[in-house]
DNA sequence: AGAAAAATGATAAACGTATATCATTTGCGG
DNA sequence: CCGCAAATGATATACGTTTATCATTTTTCT
């Protein structure tokens, strides 16, 4: 069973011709003249020959494979940057690893030893925080890694992305100069992420002068239902939020949804600003505020930072920072 | 630059024992003494080795890696697939090649070879309908494949979903069932998978003898505003349709958004169906009716038959029908 | 102490391609 | 028909692991 793939050597054969020239025919055409390039590509048909990437890989010490590790798809913020990746890969052929480290520092260590090891020419991780022991492999400069997402110090290699700190100070602060007091930020429960999102909506709160109330920040799950209940504790407090930063358009849209059912005028009641803007935060009513993300352009940008470097056009450590938009709507 | 990797050689020298037994150490503990095998650890800790899984997968014709090809990841219903795959994937310690078609079929088959090339263990792809070019390519069986969602004949190898044509058949009985006379069905623009859906809708309306008017079927964008000028287009028509069955959530909220925004009354104006059973569908008002469709675990179970191949457990050709569920809420 | 068992070592072939060197054949112009 | 260039061929080595065979050393047990 499982009969084995052909090798060139058959490919030869059946043209007629050398191994040696097989190959030339198919790696250096123009050494080769038209009609054995003829007769080895037709060859090479009949047999239904694939050369096998693995020994080329091999001897090569490059394996045409990009390695991309997410903490999820099932949010469809990073299937769009993993998207974005391999659109651009695509255009050169080079194939994409995709590893899921569900939010867990461990598993993404594991995924990336697995990645080195199949000698992956770059890699792109989500976050600049990650197992130490990782750091040391990758600090050795063997692999081209671009850190997405969070654009800080320090990164390992190359780094995509926005600063986490300065969209949370901004959107407090936006919040901030429409004359609201008490802000509330929502986040996900044990996310990494949401920490410096938190330090810049408390920087800010400090540096206006607004109400620091430890109870205006709590955390919920990462869907409508845990956006909706966000809603509800907050606006069971003693002394409500005038507004709420969710960390997410979900959260903003289940809160949003959740507070029109219950009576609640945007923006005159409470206002809600979330973040990605994804589609629906234009289709609900009154239209959801939220901050644009370039989250298909990092994955464009990562992947074309590994090509250059790939191809020995950019030893430098680029650092892109791709900013966020804060999109003004009818709930702000 | 780039030093290359150190190799297990390296590790023996360093651990002062034979290439073999530094070999066995970490292939075949049991073969080697406690002592030695401490010291080989400790080398493979100092050096930071990480074993070269090329040169494995040359020798051993496997690869340790599974492929998979969907569309795209910008839909969520794909990303969710895929995740099922990748953790079921991580249990096995089995890595994950993603392919991205863009719905193009040349596209899908350039990727497959791709995959072939590197030695893959097993192959995901979406759908049943493939290049001719392609199937001579898998039908040799040196690969194990599994089609995903759409459940039917002809299969290549094996099979993981649910009948196209019995989920858009249900759905116009069900709608049927409930009174409605003028059905309509909206489809995304220039996807074959609709295909199997209109032909079930087709079938269904005759053999119910509902109106089967060439003009209550559309199509329009993948989006939320697509759905909604669906709904425009469809309510402007001198006999509009008193159900709409979406083909797709993101469809149907988007044309329900719209629709309250006119005025619309569910479901009494109208009553409306989408497919995917979507978070979202919970949270709107009146709340969706929906089809609930098995799309983490068609991953899961693809990812399971591949692996059960792999070890040799089973060879016969699986073929699963998870099916699906209409779940009844308020918009019918 | 001596025999059996366990542990370690030396050596080689294989996986399929990439690539270098040198040798031979073929084609072509004058 | 000679000479030169183009085309083809033969041979070898490398990539880093897996795996087999056989030999040698060390440990363990009676």
């Amino acid at each position: 069973m499982r009969a084995k793939n052909a090798r060139l050597q058959e490919v030869a054969s059946a043209a007629g011709v050398s191994y040696i020239t097989a190959w030339r025919a198919l790696n250096s055409p123009d050494l080769v003249s038209p009609r054995t390039r003829e007769k080895v590509s037709r060859a090479v048909e009949d047999i239904g020959y694939v050369p096998n990437a693995v020994a080329r890989s091999l001897v090569s010490a490059s394996s045409g494979v990009i390695g991309a590790i997410v903490p999820t798809l099932e949010d469809s913020i990073f299937a769009d940057t993993i998207q974005g990746v391999a659109d651009v890969l695509n255009t050169a052929g080079q194939e994409l690893l995709v590893g899921l480290s569900n939010y867990d520092m461990e598993r993404e260590a594991e995924l990336i030893r697995a990645f080195c090891g199949r000698q992956i020419d770059g890699l792109i991780l989500t976050g600049r925080s990650h197992d130490p022991g990782v750091a040391r492999l990758l600090a050795g400069g063997r692999t081209a890694v671009v850190e997405v997402w969070d654009y800080g110090d320090p990164a390992i290699d190359m780094l995509v992305g926005f600063s986490n700190l300065a969209l949370a100070r901004a959107v407090t602060a936006f919040l901030g100069g429409k004359g609201y007091r008490r802000i509330a930020f929502v986040t996900v429960a044990g996310r990494r992420r949401g920490h410096e999102r938190l330090a810049g909506y408390r920087e800010e709160l400090a540096a206006q002068g607004l109400d620091a109330d430890p109870a205006l920040h709590i955390a919920c799950a990462p869907t409508l239902s845990g956006g909706a209940q966000a809603l509800d504790r907050l606006m069971a407090l003693e002394r409500p939020p005038d507004a709420i930063f969710f960390n997410g358009d979900t959260l903003a849209i289940g809160a949003h949804l959740r507070g029109k059912a219950m009576g609640l005028r945007y923006p005159d009641d409470l206002a809600l600003v979330g973040v990605h803007d994804l589609e629906i935060a234009c289709h609900v009513d009154p239209a959801l505020t939220s901050v644009r993300i370039p989250r298909y352009r990092i994955g464009e940008q990562a992947a074309r930072l590994l090509l250059a470097r790939g191809r020995g056009a950019q030893e430098a450590k680029e650092r892109l920072n791709l900013g966020f938009e804060i999109v003004e709507r009818g709930t702000t």
